[in-house]
RNA sequence: CGGGAUGUAGCUCAGUUUGGCUAGAGCACCUGCUUUGGGAGCAGGGGGUCGCAGGUUCAAAUCCUGUCAUCCCGACCA
């Protein structure tokens, strides 16, 4: 590819627009331009680096065993309202009438229409195991659409559903792209963490998530240095539990705390540490009003209050509603004499000797709260999030945190979707079964932004050879020297028939300027032809990510960066 | 969806508080000359319904109302 024909509109400026290294980058160097909120083009370059990652998608789902297939993106309501997902989805979907004033909606997943498929086609398990995926764009309109490729409301997903007869059919349809999906990631250059997941409202029982490490990942996650425990907070069991307190109970004593509202207030008003502290905090889950108690140094974890209460929709409840249950304003409520609502206790609340907790009276806290004389909790459970410290709930060492990108989940669904939409198949002895399923999906343009965020430095990206959007870029110091400008296409012609992936940066500019380009969109390799290269009958070599640059004789020149190209390859085996 | 902010040239922004000349700068773009190993210099040139719609006024980028879009924080979320 000549510079001269190539749409790669560089930005010298940092769009205003863009937070983050990875968005910021794709703009400036020419790789996505934004259509809408959420919503990007793909410029030559983006869409070449696509392709790379797709390729590697490819060539891992195969080798599982995966057949490509190509699902619909406008997808009838009938299939979402078989499932029950139709109402469940809520305005995340994009939704839309044909002409008839039929309802179809734009497809954020596809397990509905997959299963409709399996269906009507597979009954036999005779035809299981199977597996098929398909490389597709999928919308979600999401609330809050941000940081560039990461988070938008189209984007390009690779999703594969395994079909199985049993439980141990998924178990190794699950290990297979367990494998496959450390491998694509592997294979991207991406420093990576497969971690155990929450199912979310997808439903069913046992998921992994791949975590591209960043700091400016979404995701929270820890890890175990010792073992390899690795957890999204959303799930990670707390296993420290406190020491005993070595004190005597005291008697329940109400003090005035007048202002004193929040933990850090009435833990400094009182002269206390913030884990002599209960914290209650009121829900609303589905629509029922609960208070859960934590150790005022402590974080409720939202996710696994969900899931312990097993509800679908659970938020915060409205200061009036906690007032109407307890007979005082949010600051100074308590479990002490409580009455009317389920009280949900985290596992650290019973080792609590003489505590401080809110009076249900404005303007008092009770001291000396002793769980289990004083009030009684309906349930204990683990419902805090883990800190970096605390030990592995598995081996003891401790944790460590970080934050990650999702480029990645697997889940075993079981029979969720199979039983809602009558997918079945019939066994040696005539019996018919659900079809036992699993779904793995890849954030396609979301790796794109993710191995930005991890390979780049202050010039621009340094794409790894094996995701780059052309291996090679030649530049010719000056192109009115004609000596110069033949040796340059010399080069460019012999790589070309080399199959090396090459622009020729032909474009009639200064030198430094093609040098500031080429750092930006992050060629791996740069070849320069300058005078005195000439003279000496070199070129110089440079790799993006080193900072030598390499005086290699113009004599077998291309072998030589062949050779070269094909070592530095050999890291994204 | 709640809170905050911003919409002026392709990009980054000034001008809006206190209404008043032909609406500005840098970068980008076009032409010419010079330059040519790290986003060149000089000279000339093109490009703007000031997000949109109403309103107030002799006069609106500037004030008022509505509306749309974009971004940030939060809530929410495969």
């Amino acid at each position: 590819m000549r510079a001269s024909e190539l749409l790669a509109p560089t930005l010298r400026e940092i769009p205003a627009e863009a937070e983050i290294a990875s968005h910021q980058l794709l703009l400036r160097a020419g790789f996505i331009r934004k259509a809408a909120a959420g919503i990007y083009t793909y410029l030559p370059l983006g869409r070449r680096v696509l392709a790379k990652l797709e390729r590697i998608i490819r060539e891992e789902m195969d080798r599982a065993g995966g057949q490509e297939v190509v699902l619909p993106i406008i997808q009838p309501a009938e299939l979402w309202q078989e499932s029950g997902r139709w109402e469940v989805y809520g305005e995340e979907m994009f939704r839309l009438r044909d002409r008839h004033q039929r309802q179809f909606c734009l497809g954020p997943t596809h397990e509905e229409i997959i299963t409709a498929l399996v269906r009507s086609e597979v009954n036999s398990y005779k035809q299981l195991p199977l597996l098929l995926y398909q490389i597709q764009n999928k919308y979600r309109d999401e609330r809050r659409p941000r940081f560039g490729l990461l988070r938008g409301r189209e984007f390009i997903m690779k999703d594969l559903y395994s079909f199985d007869r049993d439980q141990e059919g998924l178990d190794r349809s699950y290990a297979k792209m367990y494998q496959a999906y450390s491998n694509v990631f592997r294979r991207c250059g991406l420093d990576f963490r497969p971690v155990q997941a929450d199912t979310g409202a997808i439903g069913g029982n046992y998921s992994h998530e791949f975590m591209a490490l960043a700091s400016t990942g979404e995701a929270l996650l820890v890890y175990c240095q010792e073992c390899d425990y690795a957890a999204n907070v959303e799930i990670a069991a707390a296993r420290a539990l406190p020491k005993p307190v070595a004190e005597t109970p005291q008697l329940l004593q109400e003090v005035a705390t007048p202002g004193q509202k929040t933990v850090a207030e009435v833990s400094a008003f009182l002269g206390i540490t913030p884990d002599r502290l209960i914290k209650t905090v009121f829900y609303e889950a589905d629509g029922q009003l609960v208070a859960v108690l934590i150790r005022g140094d402590r974080e409720l974890n939202e996710v696994k209050l969900q899931n312990y209460l097993g509800c679908r929709h659970l938020t915060l409840a409205e200061p009036e509603k906690v007032t109407a249950a307890t007979g005082a304003p949010v600051g100074y409520v308590g479990p002490v004499g409580l009455q009317g609502v389920p009280v949900y206790a985290d596992a650290e609340i019973p080792y609590l000797v003489n505590a401080v907790a809110g009076a249900n009276r404005e303007g008092y806290h009770l001291a000396g709260v002793n769980p289990g004389r004083d009030f009684k909790a309906d349930a204990y459970a683990d419902l805090r999030q883990v800190e970096a410290g605390e030990p592995c709930p598995r081996c003891g060492a401790p944790l460590s945190q970080a934050r990650g990108i999702e480029v990645g989940q697997v889940f075993q669904l079981g029979t969720k979707y199979s039983r809602a939409l009558g997918a079945t198949y019939t066994d040696e002895q005539g019996r018919e079964h659900p079809i036992v399923m699993g779904c793995y999906g890849i954030g396609v343009s979301r790796t794109m932004a993710a191995v930005v965020e991890q390979h780049h430095d202050e010039h621009g990206i340094i794409w790894p050879l094996s995701v780059a959007p052309f291996e090679v870029v030649i530049i010719p110091a000056s192109l009115k020297d004609d000596a110069q400008r033949e040796a340059a296409e010399g080069i460019y012609a012999e790589l070309l028939a080399a199959g090396v992936e090459v622009v020729f940066d032909d474009r009639d500019e200064r030198a430094g300027m093609k040098f500031v380009e080429a750092d930006l969109i992050g060629y791996p390799l740069r070849l320069t032809i300058g005078k005195k290269t000439l003279v000496q009958g070199t070129v110089d070599v440079k790799w993006r990510h080193e900072g030598q640059e390499l005086a290699l004789p113009r004599e077998g020149l291309v072998p030589r960066v062949k050779a070269m190209l094909a070592r530095e390859m050999e890291k994204y085996r």
